[in-house]
Formats: C-alpha cells, sequence, structure tokens
DNA sequence: TATGCTTGACCAATGGTCAGTCAAATAAGG
DNA sequence: CCTTATTTGACTGACCATTGGTCAAGCATA
C-alpha cells in the first residue's frame, strides 16, 4: 500500500491557506491556479479534493462563517440588554475593517448562491439560517419581562439578510438603519399609538 | 454617409429579444454566442451596442425591472387598504409562476451587481431602492389615520431585499413571512403591551 | 467613393481532465 | 533481517474545451 492521506484534514489545509488569497482577489478574480500555488500542490491535486472551484470556495468561506457563528453566540451569551445585543448581531459584520472583509466575502458567496443554487449550496445556507434563528430566539428569550418585544426571530434574519445586500449602496447606511428598525420595534413595543 | 442607426433602440431591441432567452437559461448559461444568434445578429456586433456581457444582461433585466416598477406603482395606487397594498408590494414577485420567472432573474442580477459592484450597477440599485422607498412612501401616505403605522420605507426595502434572497430557501416560506412581518408592524400599532 | 455598420475568424484566459510519474508500504526472496 | 520487486494511492502539469472579447476585412447605402 501507498500513503493515505486525511482527505478531510487535507481539504480544511488547503483551504485555510487560502483565506488571506480569496479575502485579496475576491471569489471571481481567483484562479484555480493561484489557489494550487498558494497550497502549494499542483493543480490537479486541488481536483483530487474538491469538485470544483465553487467547491474549494465554499470550504474557504465555512472558514469564515464558523467563525462569525462564534462572535455571535458570544453575544448572545454576554451581560448586554436585549437591545444591545440584538443591534450588534446585525452591527458585527459592518463594526471594522476585518468583519468588512468578511462581509464582503459573505456578499460574494450570496452572490454564488443566487446565481447557482445547487444542493449544497442551499443546503449550507439552510443550516445558517436555522442557526441564525436559534440564536436570536436565545436573544429574544433572553430579555427581563420590560425587555419583551414582539417580533418573530424570521422576520429579523430576513432583515439582517437584506442588510447584507443593501448595505453596498450608499445610500443605506447599515449602521442607521440597523437603528432605524430597532427603534421601530421597541418603540411600538412601548404601547404608544 | 452610410447607413446610421438608433444606437439607442438597436440596443432596446436587442435585449427585448433575448427576455425568453434569460428566463430559460439564466445568466450564467448564457453565451454571447446565443445572446448573437437570438439577435440575429453577428457576436461583434453585439460589442457595438454593449461593453460586456453584464452589459447585455443588465439591459434585459432593465426590460423587466421596468415593468415591476410599473406594477408596484398601480398596487400603490389602487384602493386596497394599507395592508393590502404593503402585502402585494411585497408578494408581487411570488404571486404566479411568471412572477417566479421574473423573481429568478432578479435575484440574478442582485448575484452580479452582489460580485461586481461596478459603478453602473451600484447606481441602478440606488435607482430602484430610491425609487421602491418612494413607492414604499405613498403607500403609507395614502392610509386613512387609523391605517397609520409607524415604520420607515427603508426598513420595508430591506425586508423586501432579504425576503428576495432568502426565499430561495426552504425553510422561507415568502407568503408567510410576510404575514408575520406585517402582523408585526400592524399589531404593535394596536397600543397593547 | 466615403462612411460606418457588420461580421466571424481569431485570441486569451481559465475551469477542468487525464495519462503518466513518484514514493511509501508491503510482499517476496535470500 | 536485509534487499528487491510490486502495488497503489497521491500527485502533477501539459493539454482540452469553452467562452468572453477583439479586429481586420467586407459590405451597403448615401
Amino acid at each position: 500500500m501507498a500513503i493515505i492521506v486525511n482527505k478531510e484534514e487535507k481539504r480544511r489545509n488547503i483551504a485555510l491557506s487560502c483565506r488571506e488569497l480569496l479575502l485579496e482577489h475576491g471569489i471571481d478574480n481567483l484562479t484555480i491556479a493561484q489557489i494550487a500555488e498558494t497550497a502549494g500542490v499542483g493543480k490537479g491535486t486541488i481536483y483530487e479534493y474538491f469538485e470544483n472551484k465553487e467547491d474549494i470556495v465554499f470550504e474557504i468561506i465555512t472558514t469564515f462563517t464558523d467563525e462569525h457563528q462564534k462572535k455571535l453566540i458570544s453575544i448572545s451569551q454576554s451581560e448586554m440588554s436585549v437591545r444591545d445585543k440584538l443591534f450588534h448581531f446585525l452591527y458585527l459584520l459592518f463594526e471594522n475593517e476585518t468583519a468588512r472583509k468578511h462581509l464582503m466575502i459573505y456578499k460574494e458567496f450570496l452572490a454564488i448562491s443566487l446565481m447557482h443554487e445547487t444542493k449544497e449550496m442551499l443546503t449550507f445556507s439552510e443550516v445558517c439560517r436555522e442557526q441564525f434563528i436559534t440564536i436570536v430566539n436565545d436573544i429574544l428569550r433572553s430579555g427581563k419581562p420590560d425587555e419583551f418585544i414582539q417580533v418573530s426571530a424570521s422576520t429579523f434574519v430576513l432583515f439582517a439578510t437584506g442588510l447584507v445586500v443593501d448595505s453596498r449602496l450608499n445610500t443605506c447606511d447599515a449602521e442607521k438603519e440597523i437603528h432605524i428598525f430597532l427603534d421601530a420595534l421597541f418603540k411600538n413595543n412601548t404601547g404608544e399609538k
């Protein structure tokens, strides 16, 4: 017999070694040749571990979303008020330069996912959505009675998606829009007419 | 002198002749060769009237969005209640097979726009967003006093964008989500705690 | 004839393939 | 236990097909 490599691990390692490359070039300007070179393997080897280009990009993006999820959960479990938690949940992708790079990657992932609705893409997106909804529900339930607001987590997540997409426009200031959204929710909740 | 053609008109005609082609194949599986053949011109001619592939797709999509805008305005000017207007505003892209095809096109436009943030794309998206906001504001203002709800038009449009994107997922039932969203807005408005 | 529209052969870039090579582990032979 | 042969999975990069985009030549009309 010959060498047996851990396919999963190597797959992950190739992905990890190309994170910076993806941040620098964006999905569309990333070539397989670059990926192979950066990972230090031949072009053919890439196709030993990945189905196609999407598959690689997908794996790299997963390394980012894993990080993002952890941060969201840490926000959910923090000691902030419900409103502050919700704000940071939404604002996490905008709060600094690094976050904005991740936002860019996430937008490009959405782009691919919208254009080629492959089964893997959809499944992954569904899982992410479910996780987001779970986290928002945790946040909503974590509040004291006077912090209770009446809004479905799924509505919240839809707003978040819209924010990611439309934040590319100059006329859409993410921070401002989040505050407007939250103001509406919390103001309506005070019972005023 | 030789023939002088109306560039704008020919551009538009090429776009119009390729609407079905786009609906059938989707953006990514649409080739310039197909476009040229369908439009009945040589491949080189395409580049006489369009900068690049995006530019063509963009023009075709414009023929769809123009239609969509008109329908939205007609909803805005109808005699429905504010809630019904808002519902149809959001549900317009989901209500039948034809609409869903347009939805598909719009999603692919978003995909392109997210991946290549060219100046033209952004400008076009900004204009659309402004128009949507104007229409929603018209709807909100058209209500009788007892229909008044406190929500910013931009929040509404962000939700709409999120809905377009996430509607590709099985776990996101557009009609249901719209009702949940509107329920929250109109329920909160009754002043209950 | 002059002008400018039209064309399709051609080019470059790139995602993906595959026949061949390499090297480690095992088997066989002494 | 050492040496050699063999097997087999990993790896490679030249090559292929597709396709977006170019351009020199041709064509038709005023």
